[in-house]
DNA sequence: ACAAACTATTTTAGACTTAAAACATTGATA
DNA sequence: TATCAATGTTTTAAGTCTAAAATAGTTTGT
């Protein structure tokens, strides 16, 4: 019947050989998916939604002046064509509207209509109670700490990025 | 030009009024797409290769009798539709070779050719490497750390999805 | 004022993905 | 042994996603 995806591991087989940071990011990437598909499910199964239009929805949510294409699609770390095809299907189902910015012709700001934020509102609550489920087991220390060390990692992998990208702009000056 | 995803937050605005475990959950999201963002964009500059052709590429050279095709989506956490397209174009660029099970002839045995395992050959060092430089900038003891927080939150997720699991099942004894 | 460079968004082509249904084979059981 | 549930894989329909090109509006240097 196949109904979701397979609830299995990824990295097991790295285990030993593999250097520090990559068994680091394998169990990084394990535990994102595991948490991402099983909310994908949910919000289908109780909202009918998926979870890119859930994402949308949340970044909407909170900028009640709307946000511009570039903003939403840098907020939901997806290319602008993508976010054009995102806010075009919920536009069409009536949560999201677009108006063009009377001082820049060229910018689009999408706002949430009332229907999307009521829409919004009531997976909000559910949203956050399944995180909860699903981080329920991990101890209350434990979380602080990730939360500190996922801070640090973010930030560096962040610099990182910067440094290639510095470094491949300097071919042409 | 738009030539890659915005390298952006995510989280940012969630930042003060939402709990503990919210906040792991979105900096985990960001950290592991930031990672998946630049690996995919390396990957195609640099050898021609999708995202989940090197995935698939890395699950089979581990096995070199090969994988069922349940195998390998399980392994790649994916479903069983989305690895029976991959394989089918893996197949057409002939990395991969497919072979009916003697003993039982619903099961497809996925196996890299020689072409598929050079190839992958000529990824895997450069993908360690690029995992290495972005995670530099993390200290050896954050590493450390993380590995083992990470294998924990890990388990604790799997478990409370197989709590979730029995419970949606035993509704219909 | 005008061309060139730049910015914001959309379009396009193709690959990826999910969920659900369909198909095929196996194994158990009456 | 004939049926039927279970299992492994593929197919289908619709949506998601990226990278690159195209479009349209704005700014800058002269």
């Amino acid at each position: 019947m196949n109904i979701s995806p397979p609830p299995q591991d990824y990295e097991a087989a790295a285990a030993q050989d593999d250097r520090i940071d990559l068994r680091v990011w394998l169990r990084l990437l394990s535990c994102s998916n595991l948490i991402e598909a099983e909310i994908r499910r949910r919000l289908r199964r109780e909202f009918g939604v998926t979870l890119p239009w859930f994402d949308a929805l949340a970044q909407l949510d909170r900028e009640p002046g709307g946000l511009t294409m570039s903003d939403l699609s840098r907020r939901l770390m997806v290319t602008n064509g993508n976010a054009t095809s995102l806010i075009d299907r919920l536009e069409r189902e009536g949560h999201v509207e677009r108006s063009t910015e009377p001082t820049d012709q060229r910018v689009q700001r999408v706002r949430l209509t009332r229907k999307g934020r009521t829409a919004f509102g009531r997976m909000h609550p559910a949203h956050r109670r399944w995180i909860s489920e699903l981080l329920a087991d991990t101890k209350q220390a434990d979380l602080k700490r990730l939360q500190a060390l996922l801070a640090n990692l973010k930030g560096s992998i962040a610099g990182a990025l910067e440094d290639t990208a510095l470094k491949s702009e300097s071919r042409s000056p």
